[in-house]
DNA sequence: GTCTATACGGCGATAGAC
DNA sequence: GTCTATCGCCGTATAGAC
């Protein structure tokens, strides 16, 4: 029986290799790359080590989304702190980071073939969701008129989907007004939080990407 | 060799019937669960008859995806006729609509790891876009400074944007604010486009799937 | 033109030996 | 902790029967 399942420690360090291994291969090649054979080769051991750390690859993909979301999660905190004053613009910049935005994106499109994903991904997101939902809340009152049909719910929904998708459709080579849309936001976020230092370059959105191979 | 491979002809009944219970599995199960042995299963079939039509996989995604989107092309473009004094409501609505969506969005994931997939899917939303716009152009100028800093290029972005991210979302369960966010794109449109006909109620979004199994 | 049978290597997963 | 053997399913290729 599957009962006594040996599995090995979450302190070990092999373990936290294979984690930073499995998350270079989702990133460059998508999670279908991610295969016990492939992330054992990429780490130099064996398939069967792979298996003692994570016994179905739906831990192993638990396991690299958990990883992934409490040091961004910080890192998120941490931002909105610091920008207390401009949170929508925090909030923006957060979110239009590639790296973890692509990430995000992955594990969306594989919680939505993969059941246990599921949970995980709806439990990070909703930690996200209301770390951003109290910094918005406590400057909203101050933004007066220029928002009077949106809510911060809404601006959250808006301000993490259009980069995902912007960075979905690049990935597939669809080639639509995404500068016309970042202007567009860029532009109402000035409006309702005016810069004050200097406002430095925009980063340019997601450089093509040299993954996937089939 | 594989030079004269023998390939089924596309007019065969047989073809057809498979593609048709294809698009069925992709939409109960995902794309991932369209295999030979499983088409085959349920179509009643062996899996070679199912290779001696689509040598590849991606030739049948490639397959499915052209059948599909011819028809709803030609829907498109008769439902922009039919709507031309409101293009704007009649795009949103096109974009709205479910099954389209979630095979849009199915395909969208697919070419994110089938190389073959995407330059169809670009292809494919190039020629939607392509349509949307010329509609959304002819109108533009009537709408005045309503919408002073949107284009329609823009618009068009969003109006599928959202959709599509609000099926994902809610595939996945995240519990996010769905409803606001089509209650402001709804008065949105209704301020640009006032209603003439009765404003019958709108459909509600996307009922929780059924699908997905692992 | 349709369709079947069979084989191959890669995959996730399990059980169990060192 | 580490690694091997094995199982059943997968995509794909090929040879050949009606």
């Amino acid at each position: 029986m599957a009962y006594p399942r040996r599995v090995g420690a979450e302190t070990s360090k092999t373990r936290a290799h294979l984690l930073e291994a499995a998350e270079r291969i989702m990133l460059d090649e998508g999670y279908a790359a991610v295969t016990y054979r492939a992330l054992a080769a990429k780490a130099g051991v064996t398939a069967g080590l792979v298996q003692y750390y994570f016994p179905t690859l739906d831990d192993l993909f638990v396991a690299m989304l958990r990883q992934r979301t409490d040091r961004t999660h910080d890192r998120l905190v941490e931002t909105l702190r610091q920008h207390a004053d401009e949170p929508l613009r925090a909030v923006w910049e957060f979110n239009r980071d590639d790296t973890t935005a692509a990430l995000m994106m992955e594990f969306l499109a594989l919680a939505n073939h993969r059941k246990s994903i599921r949970a995980e991904v709806a439990l990070v997101s909703s930690r996200f969701r209301k770390a951003q939902l109290e910094a918005l809340k406590v400057k909203w009152p101050e933004y007066g008129p220029l928002n009077e049909e949106l809510s911060p719910a809404v601006c959250i929904f808006l301000l993490q989907a259009i980069p995902k998708m912007i960075l979905l459709e690049n990935a597939v080579g669809m080639p639509t007004s995404h500068t016309q849309v970042l202007k567009l936001v860029n532009g109402y976020i000035d409006r309702i939080e005016p810069r004050r230092r200097t406002p430095k370059t925009q980063k340019v959105q997601s450089k093509s990407r040299s993954r996937r191979s089939g």
